[in-house]
DNA sequence: ACCACATCCGAAAGCGTTTTCCAAGCGAGA
DNA sequence: TCTCGCTTGGAAAACGCTTTCGGATGTGGT
């Protein structure tokens, strides 16, 4: 395959490279006709600079790198495959190149975030799924390229935190429970690393206590966001504590397990315990009347966490990035009298 | 930000830059001490050899695209995101680049698929969510490097075709609602420009054949992949045609809208009437007493796709693409007897 | 007729690599 | 001692593009 060139363009046009350059780029000191001549020869010639040449001319393209951490096989509850799409389009929107990374490839070479944006030459960097625990937050300070994370805060107050209010949409949540009647509420929260869970029981807790209700330990589980794992520590928890009549889920999926582990007790979810959901995850509606559940909108953080670094990189005025809204949407599986 | 050159782990290890480029790649012309001198302090200088560099001396690295026809906000069914961690893993173990590509950038420019390649310095790219109506097909001559299409048969004999043998596995399906005891078995299909409907159908239709049906055309409705619509038309047709006893569904979610119609009209799934679906979406487990379905792992269509690219890239050993398993999971929307 | 100035275009440098080719140094064999 | 060949390293070209700077030409004002 012979690539065309900027030079074959220019010798077809009998000019110099220069002046193809310059029209292709609407320079100013180019004869409108001249340049118009040389477009559609360019355009004819199916000319397409060389994306390398144009970097070792001075004219690298920007480019927002998706971190992912842990890419896996499935995605159940689609949030990864929400923000990806959010911040693919909010790239597209923008003009600016995006592309994919996944942590394997930091771990496999040992690199450091730094190394890895050198490498891939990134103007930006948006990482999603990472925990408080791991290594990498270290090497927040040297990267010196615009920088999100979603759904984690960051000890580095450079970096931004794309996230809805967990906290308040957890206290949202158990306060409807309350108002719903419900005073034994147990919480199958996530996991003790994820920084959203952390959040999440604050909130619970909260809202536990301003209506004066005290929560033993033993009312709140880690089931790791896995529908089994939920499963079977409902499964369980219910019979140690049949006095149970509500559950805040910290995820639709764990939602789902605990539902199941309910209805296999021969409890009825949405009469005999109510539950609610974190996420919204596409079939939420489907389950046991409809699963409620605090809704967040997972390609609209990516959007946003994307349109945001975007406007860091151009240093134009912020997105504001607090928009990320939550609601909390209300079925069959928790429904007030 | 200073990135640091050759030039800089030449001069700092007083030797030329060449010898540092020969003993970072690994040319033997190069006295081993000095090479793993040059290679500690690259190492400590955090040296990152600059990709466009690279690609102008004339070692470009790699680069597998894939291309998604329409990238939506969501994926119920998580196929997207199944084919794309595949093909992103297959690609990470190969060490080979990966980009993710969208029609978008091909709409809005008015691109070819050509172009693109050009433009994104493609070695090989995979196609995914196109139809046999999309005009790009006409395109697929031009392209001259390794191209594979997810789910679509395609007219070029060069490019690879990653999918099940869906006409079987339809058939499979089928003839075991047949062997349930069904006989009025109608079929909510997709759509009538994807390809893998089409071989759906013809499967249905096939099976059908073989146990000596005739299949009404009132009873095959497209509802174009979306619960939603497969909700409406399966609620009317059962109440037109109240003599179906099975519905064979070409996705899930179309299934799980068509037995939330069954039940709004007051029959039973698994009872009154079998549904078989197709995907296993993760949640397909939870509904109606467990979705009866074809399994089909996305995941590793991907990776199949992404390793077969590479092998023809390499011009090593084929993989067998051949291999994309799928499996009918039994359950309770249509168990035998 | 002359100068100032604007308009249009090209020569050449430079970006960071790889790679080809040549040279220097050295030991061994004649 | 001379030559041959091997080992090690460097000079320089090449990749495709952008950008700076200067040169050529034309235009208007004096």
């Amino acid at each position: 395959m012979v690539r065309t060139t900027i030079r074959d363009v220019a010798r077809q046009a009998g000019v110099s490279i220069t002046t193809v350059s310059k029209a292709l780029n609407d320079y100013s000191d180019v004869n409108p006709e001249t340049r118009k001549r040389i477009k559609e020869l360019a355009e004819k010639m199916n000319y397409v600079p060389n994306a390398a040449g144009r970097t070792m001319g001075g004219k690298a393209d920007k480019v927002i790198g998706l971190l992912i951490n842990d890419l896996k096989p499935t995605d159940p509850s689609g949030a990864v495959y929400g923000i990806l799409s959010g911040v693919c389009h909010a790239c597209q929107d923008n003009g600016i190149e995006f592309i994919l990374l996944t942590s394997d490839i930091l771990r496999q070479q040992q690199e450091t975030l730094k190394v890895l944006c050198l490498k891939k030459q990134l103007t930006g960097l948006i990482c999603s799924g990472f925990r408080i625990s791991d290594r990498y937050m270290d090497q927040l300070a040297d990267i010196d390229i615009p920088c999100a994370f979603i759904d984690m805060r960051t000890p580095d107050s450079r970096v931004l935190d794309i996230t809805i209010d967990n906290q308040r949409a957890a206290f949202d949540a158990v306060s409807y429970l309350l108002r719903c009647g419900r005073k034994n509420i147990a919480m199958v929260n996530g996991s003790t690393v994820a920084d959203v869970s952390l959040l999440r029981e604050s909130g619970y807790r909260a809202a536990m206590a301003a209506a004066g209700l005290e929560v033993s330990p033993l009312r709140v589980v880690n089931a790791n966001f896995d529908d089994i794992v939920a499963y079977n520590l409902v499964w369980r928890l219910l019979q140690d504590d049949p006095g149970i009549d509500a559950l805040f889920c910290a995820s639709d999926l764990m939602a789902i397990g605990a539902c199941r582990a309910i209805e296999d007790l021969g409890k009825r979810v949405g009469s005999d315990i109510f539950v609610v959901g974190f996420d919204d995850i596409p079939i939420a509606k489907y389950l046991y009347g409809g699963l409620t559940t605090v809704r967040q909108d997972f390609y609209r953080m990516g959007y946003v966490a994307g349109q945001a670094i975007y406007d860091r990189i151009e240093g134009t005025s912020k997105a504001h990035t607090d928009d990320v809204m939550y609601e909390l949407v209300v079925r069959g599986s928790a429904r007030a009298g």
